[in-house]
Parts: structure tokens; sequence; C-alpha cells
DNA sequence: CGTCTATTTGAATGTACTCAAAAGCGGTGG
DNA sequence: CCACCGCTTTTGAGTACATTCAAATAGACG
């Protein structure tokens, strides 16, 4: 029993950075020294529901990649309401850019919907890994290109749709999302109140009854 | 004279590339070797007012670099009402890059609001670029990046501002667009109808008059 | 079980849109 | 250079989509 128990546990090691090496993967191929190189900067964290990661005003040290759970950014207006611009789940990278870059006060929150575990690493080790390992240039340049583009059709949608099809375009691009998070998340999300949305569902509801009867 | 029309001529070359030059050179530096590996690739362009560079359902075959005047990508709704997601002017860079990328049917449509010159680069040629010189894939790796904060500040201002606030802000971002571009355009960038722009003007010089009495 | 927060529901309100018509502006051709 | 045409902007009236406020209900958590 004893003698089991190094080889699980050093496999659970390796398990760590399964994800993200596998997310970056899809773009460049490492060595197992660049991996090593890559992973040794990265910090885990384990967040349980309603935990910062940034406060709104503080400067964002990181750029983090979520492992599992779910996380939010948001900005908080005068009036105190909270409006979403991004939702983050397992495999996505969260990070108020600006501030990471830029070393000013953030203009976002970031904090988590659910229990979560994230990878971190910081804006010296980030441009270490430029220098050292080029190829990383190559990953982040296609996984920012990948966001302007996802950014942009969420522009030309919150230009071009109303409320309750926001709505439905966002129960077809995150099918799961709806029964993870709560309606109040989704609702700053898409840029209408709750009760909106709730007036929304409703109508929907009655509608599919209506098709299955 | 005859003797002086050569030097000239070249000095009227090398201008044609400054601009892009001095562009890429605020994040990389180029040696005259790449660089010239890189200005064999562009392909110049002259638009006039209205000229497309891309219509909605092409393939986007070019990511093209503003010179002079000014561009705006937007998608048409089954009504046939435009929605513009990007203006560019002078300095910036314009593409549908989903398109452009998967080479699938383009989302947007690319059009000049004003005469203008643009410099393009095929995907090919781009691709041929990031493996010859790779200081590009930092480049284009920091143009996304940049991209992607201003774009994801737009989201921002999309769920926080009305009407009347989004002008305001777009008249402190763009002070000189204001004059060069007609309210029609302003409104569909803004996601307001023209109607109602007039009517936000009206309210805010009226405003200003009396400031001013 | 009780407390706290999220969701639902309804009524009144507001912001922004549609429709329609008039006025303004710019370009073109006689 | 003027007159006309087409497009943009303005203005007003009526309307629709979405919000606010308030109260009731439902759900989650200790």
């Amino acid at each position: 029993m004893k003698v089991n128990r190094r080889p699980l546990r050093k496999h659970y090691q390796r398990e760590r950075f399964d994800l993200i090496l596998h997310n970056i993967g899809r773009h460049i191929k490492l060595t197992v020294q660049e991996e090593k190189t890559f992973t040794g900067m990265l910090e885990a964290k384990n967040l349980k529901i309603r935990d910062f990661l940034l406060r709104q005003g503080e400067v964002c040290q990181f750029e983090t990649f979520i492992v599992k759970g779910c996380l939010r950014m948001y900005s908080t207006d005068e009036e105190g309401v909270e409006h979403v611009v991004l939702i983050g789940i397992e495999n996505w990278w969260i990070c108020d850019l600006g501030s990471f870059l830029g070393s000013h006060p953030a203009n976002y929150s970031i904090d988590a919907l659910e229990n979560s575990e994230v990878m971190m690493i910081s804006r010296e080790n980030l441009e270490q890994l430029y220098t050292r390992v080029s190829k990383f240039e190559r990953f982040f340049r296609i996984l920012f290109q990948n966001a302007y583009i996802a950014q942009q059709n969420r522009t030309n949608q919150d230009l071009t749709l109303n409320g309750k099809m926001k709505y439905l375009s966002f129960l077809q691009k995150y099918p799961t999302l709806d029964q993870r998070i709560s309606q109040r998340q989704i609702a700053s999300f898409l840029g209408i109140t709750p009760v909106f949305l709730s007036m929304i569902r409703r109508k929907i509801v009655s509608r599919s009854f209506v098709k299955l009867v």
C-alpha cells in the first residue's frame, strides 16, 4: 500500500498542469524543458465562491488561467450597479489587461461565481517567458486575436439584438452556463435588469409550452 | 534637373512606408533587411469614398493598415440596418479577423468613409512573415492585446452608459472624428438611431448655450 | 427554522424607436 | 452659376422596449 503512494502523488502533480499545458498545446508545441520553465512560473490558487481575485482600483498583478470553476470580471458604476464584461470558465483566461500591462488601477473587479481553481502568472514572469520561450509570443498572439474577435462579435450583438434575442443567443453560445450561474449575473452580462430577464424567460417558457401542447 | 529626379523618387518610395514602419517601430525594432521583407509583402491601395474593401459574405483576404483616410467595418441585419463595429483612421488596422483567419464568409463589410490610402497584407504573406521574422509575432501580440482591451472597454461602456453619455464619451475619445464623419455613422457606431442622436445633440447644444449666457 | 438573497409579478415611468414630414446640404449637370 | 436631385439631419407625435419601485414568493445556507 505504502509503496503506491509516491507514484500516485507524482501523477497528481503532473495532472495539475495537464489542462493548462493542453490549452497551450493547441497552438504551440513545447519541449519538456520549456514546459518546466513555464509551469515553474505559475502560482496555483483556490478560490471559494465570492472570493476576489482583483478589486476595482487595485493594480492587476496576474494573468489568470481558470482550471476549474467560474469567474466574472465586472465594473461597478457610481450607483453601485455591476456590469459584467466577461464570464470565464474552465480553459479560459481572465485578467484586467489594461491594469496588468499598464500597472494602473483596475477598472474591473474579478471574483468567483463558483468555488474555483486557477493558475496565475505575474507580469515579470510573463515578460521573462516571452524572452526565454518566444513561442509564447505566438501563443498569446493567437489567444488575444481570438479574444478580440469574440469581443467584437459581442459588440456586434449588443448593437444588433434586443434583450430577448441577446438571451437566446447567450443560451446557444453557453448552453451549460445558464444552469451554473444566477439570472442576476446573466442579466448583468447581457446588459439588462434581472427583472426584465425574468419577464423574458416567462415569455419564452410559455411559448415553448404552447409548442409542446 | 534630371539628376535630381531619381533621389527624389527614391525618397518618395521610402515615405510610402514611413507611417506603417513607424507604427510597427513603436513595439519592435527591425533591421533594414527585415523592413524590406515586410514592405515587400505589402499591397497598396487607394479607395474612394464608399469603395468597398470587403463585403459581408466574401472571405476577407487581407489585414489592412490605414495610411490615410477613414474606414468602417459594419454588419447589416435582416432589416437592412447597418451596425458599425469599428471605425478606423490613420494608423489603425482593420480586418474581419474571423473571416481572415478561418477563411469563412465575413460577418462584416468594410468600406471607406473618406477617400483613403491603405496597405494590405495577405494571410499567406502574414504567415510567412511570422516564420521569417518572428518579431512580428510580438508585434501582433501587442496589437491584438490592445485591440482586445479597447473592445472590452467599449463593451463596458455599452453596458454602463445611456445614449447621451455614450456620445459624450465618443467626443472625448475621438474629438476629431465628430467633424469627419456623418451623424448617421456615429449613431450606428454608438448603437442608437440617427434621429435620437440628433435629439441628444440638440439638448447638449442648448445646455452649453445656457452655460455661455 | 429563520434569515438573507434571488426571483417573480404588477403598475407606473422613462428612454429610445418608428413613422412621417420638413428643412438643410452637397454634388452634378445643364 | 444656378437648379435640381438625393441623402442627411431636424422636428414632432405616437409607440415599444426596458427600467424603476414595491411587494410577494421562492430558494439557499447556516
